[in-house]
DNA sequence: CGTCGATGCCGGAACGTTCCGGCATTGCCG
DNA sequence: CGGCAATGCCGGAACGTTCCGGCATCGACG
């Protein structure tokens, strides 16, 4: 059972004593008669603006603790034309779950230190009353907007401050981005793998929808032509399951027999392609290197362990989180930008390369 | 800058017009001055309450479609003594995450379809102002609560409607439970490999926090007694990592020679178990069978595919909102359990059995 | 023709908070 | 001793919605 039942409501009032709490919702004027002063003294006692003694400020939230006084956020919301809330949108992706998850619980405890909730806006809200559907949200974090996702599209348009993991691809800027520097550990690894004697490193990547993949993309084409190595690249849906993976690296590996390094970029898709690449006659961490753009425990237990980016997702949804509040509190100018560090994890399947 | 500019939004106003919203919020007052009617008829109007004749309704939901009237949620749910929010909580478990991403997505579907909003609660909230955060929700729905979360005891004696997703192990009960045979789906799991002939099978599983890891657990142990069959578990923790269970996997496989099938509870353990029992070589689908408790991604695209009981995460996230707005609504009776539908997919991975 | 119910609409009063302005009281200083 | 600022506290008025009761109007019916 959830709340008691509400008969006896009208139970008769105590005449002198005024802060009977009854069944009814303790309230900031419960509080304040029980202590003896103004509901506006007690409101600024318990937030600590005005000028109250700080013998009344304690007295009264004393009283408030005793009386398990929470104050109603709609009430509050109401008056200070807030919600208190942030909107958090997530392209819907499963194969790329744990990246995701700990983005949302970075952002929910960035959002919980400050008060804030966290309500979860899907791109398939659909049907429903979707002219009524308006967030009712202070601001919205978007993590990896895609250019061709139409809910974003219509966040992006709604005057509500926003923040985006990355940069959005579709028109319109965001007030805030956090992003990460790919290109430059995309290189760092690029240059490792090199290192090691990697003549022709291939890279599976999504395709240009989210920012994230068209930096990476461009990157490895980048340095090749410093390189003068000639690129290999294979593009899979941004939402690529395992299966798909799979096919295009099975192809690529029996066209491209020169191949000696195999970048994926997907997260966890490099884990996925192991047995495909056993099948093939390979043997990862030897005459085939094996390395992921995203790492995540399916690359760190996979066997052998897989070079991969940690691009640290629980940081990045809490930087995200924190730096809409900062445009909310008016603390910086919205069109900030922010740096969000990554760095290249290097593991078993890469560390040296042996010919064929 | 998101938000195109803000400028110009006073465009000149008929001075006879008595719905100059001038640079303010268009509230319910604007579209009833523009309609000509009081704002309690707009109300009517717009919410189907009351009596309106049906031309005024047309007019004031035209009105209010040309202004775009959005109502003011915190308003609305301070009259009406409701949030329209419903609260979230899962385990913070990174590992299962494909499982609960689908279980998330299905909630918030769900909520949406019902005009409500979800948001999340995390186990890690912590430090901040504790006593405050109270969440501030019509109901909850907890996914998987276990027996040892703090949080989740907290939620569960909250006094809000509660609905979990498989049953609470700690103190008190929810007033509506999703639920789904597990026990029943890992007996067909078992008596299928028993078919194919295994002799021997094992259980990694998980303690018994969680509900579902109980059940599983139990119900292997009556199968073997009713078989005659000598049980064989290892325990691992419920946030187990692929590596903890890889050591548990490993050790198992060479203890216990005998072992001609192995059953990896939590979700993607099975796959991440591949490589160890090729290490230790044996042959999956071959001469060792291995199923996994809870499909995903990971089990279908696994080589070979790996058997699996899948539990619907995205349809059982859809239920337990569904069935929290019921109980909100008073449509159905605190206590109620509602059995959620899973079925066993049987792959490559235990199509037959051949000795060693 | 008087009465009565139905119909359409409306004005106020909540809901619980915050915030603006104001009123005593006190202390200080010239 | 008079003015004046600081201090502590307070009463109302919002915020935007819903809902209760009431007031006309109108047609029907006896």
């Amino acid at each position: 059972m959830g709340p008691t039942t509400r008969a006896g409501r009208r139970a008769a009032h105590d005449a002198y004593d005024r802060a009977v709490p009854q069944d009814r919702q303790v309230t900031i004027i419960t509080v304040a008669n029980r202590a003896g002063v103004s509901k506006t003294t007690a409101s600024d006692a318990l937030r600590g603006s005005g000028r109250v003694s700080e013998e009344t400020r304690r007295l009264v939230t004393d009283v408030a603790a005793e009386l398990g006084y929470v104050p109603n956020g709609s009430a509050r919301h109401l008056r200070r034309a807030r919600t208190g809330t942030i909107g958090l949108h997530l392209p819907e992706v499963l194969p790329r779950s744990d990246y995701y998850m700990s983005f949302v619980f970075g952002a929910v405890q960035a959002a919980a230190d400050h008060g804030y909730d966290v309500t979860l806006l899907t791109s398939g809200s659909g049907a429903g009353a979707t002219a009524e559907r308006r967030p009712r949200v202070d601001g919205l974090v978007l993590g990896d907007p895609l250019a061709a996702d139409p809910v974003v599209e219509k966040l992006m348009s709604s005057q509500l401050p926003t923040v985006t993991c990355e940069r959005y691809p579709g028109p319109g800027d965001p007030d805030g981005i956090v992003w990460s520097d790919h290109g430059a550990a995309l290189r760092e690894l690029l240059d490792h793998l090199a290192a090691v004697g990697t003549l022709r490193p291939a890279l599976i990547v999504p395709g240009d929808e989210s920012d994230w993949a068209a930096s990476v993309h461009r990157t490895y084409r980048q340095w090749c032509t410093e390189r003068g190595v000639v690129p290999l690249t294979r593009a899979v849906p941004f939402d690529a399951n395992a299966d798909a993976t799979s096919t295009v690296a099975r192809n690529l590996l029996t066209d491209e027999p020169g191949l000696d390094a195999l970048i994926a970029a997907p997260t966890s898709a490099a884990a996925t392609l192991l047995p495909v690449i056993r099948e093939a006659g390979r043997r990862v961490g030897d005459d085939l290197l094996l390395a992921s753009c995203v790492d995540g425990p399916a690359m760190r237990f996979a066997d052998p362990a897989i070079t991969a980016i940690d691009v640290q997702p629980r940081e990045a949804g809490a930087a995200c989180a924190e730096l809409l509040f900062e445009l909310l509190a008016g603390a910086v100018a919205p069109g900030v930008e922010r740096l969000h560090p990554i760095e290249l994890n290097i593991r078993e399947s890469t560390r040296r390369r042996n010919a064929p």
